[in-house]
DNA sequence: AACATCGCCAACCGCGGTATG
DNA sequence: CCATACCGCGGTTGGCGATGT
């Protein structure tokens, strides 16, 4: 059977001739995105797409409302809490990520996803190679991208050793000492990206390292479209 | 200072599942 | 029941800044 939705580039070519849009929304594009969802509610994102005059996918119109414009979403920095809970959510269910997102409010599951691969995966690598095949080593190593997968084998951490490396009565998170994760810099390439295309001052939170125009700016922006 | 490489994130692609006619 | 259209998920890639040489 012929799967649709994916392939040509975005669920409906049927009518579709007009030219499509790819690569990173403006905040033209954005605004007129909220705006439509705001007054209509989202969901039947073909229809949306055309209905709201943007030339883009549906599929394209779903992925940057629920990663990035939804009111709700959390942008910044995973907390230690965070990452602890998508460890174990992962030992459990694998690539899962939709799932995962589910029980962490306001992360996407992309989010989860490139933290996985940027962070986690890349410590993996490192504890594998320097524990060689030994079973002993960190106690953290038994996994491999193969076994992350698969259900059955994918035991990054136990939870009480997960629990080892972070301390909740004091607030402040001890790391793995092979665990390096970055907190810094997270959204530099999104602020760039929105300067990019966004002339627009941006939010930017030195403290925390995150960089990005705030959805204030894009709220408060569909407010005054909308004469609110 | 210039170039190369790395790290990170947003967005795209392809596939499976589901709804609808 | 079948064919088609759409949605959602997971994997992958492109682009850009940061960092290293």
């Amino acid at each position: 059977m012929e799967k649709r939705g994916g392939g040509n580039s975005g669920g409906s070519g049927s009518s579709g001739e007009a030219e499509v849009r790819k690569g990173p929304w403006t905040m033209e594009e954005d605004l007129i995105l909220i705006n439509y969802i705001a007054n209509h509610g989202d969901g039947v994102w073909n229809s949306l797409a055309k209905s709201a005059g943007l030339k883009r996918t549906g599929k394209s119109c779903r992925l940057r409302w629920l990663n990035y414009l939804r009111p709700d979403v959390r942008r910044g920095n995973i907390t230690p809490e965070e990452q602890l809970i998508i460890m174990e959510l992962h030992a459990k269910w694998g690539n899962r990520w939709s799932k995962i997102a589910k029980h962490l409010p306001g992360r996407t599951d992309n989010e989860i996803k490139n933290f996985w691969r940027t962070r986690i995966q890349k410590y993996i690598k490192q504890d594998v190679t320097t524990t060689t095949t030994s079973s002993v080593g960190s106690g953290c190593s038994e996994i491999n991208d193969q076994a992350a997968s698969t259900s059955s084998h994918n035991v990054f951490c136990t939870q009480d050793q997960a629990m080892e490396t972070y301390s909740p009565t004091t607030t402040s998170y001890q790391q793995h000492p092979n665990m390096d994760f970055n907190y810094g810099n997270q959204y530099s390439a999104a602020a760039t990206t929105a300067t990019a295309d966004y002339p627009i001052p941006m939010n930017v939170d030195d403290q925390s390292g995150e960089n990005y125009w705030g959805m204030d700016d894009i709220w408060s922006s569909m407010h005054l479209l909308n004469g609110n």
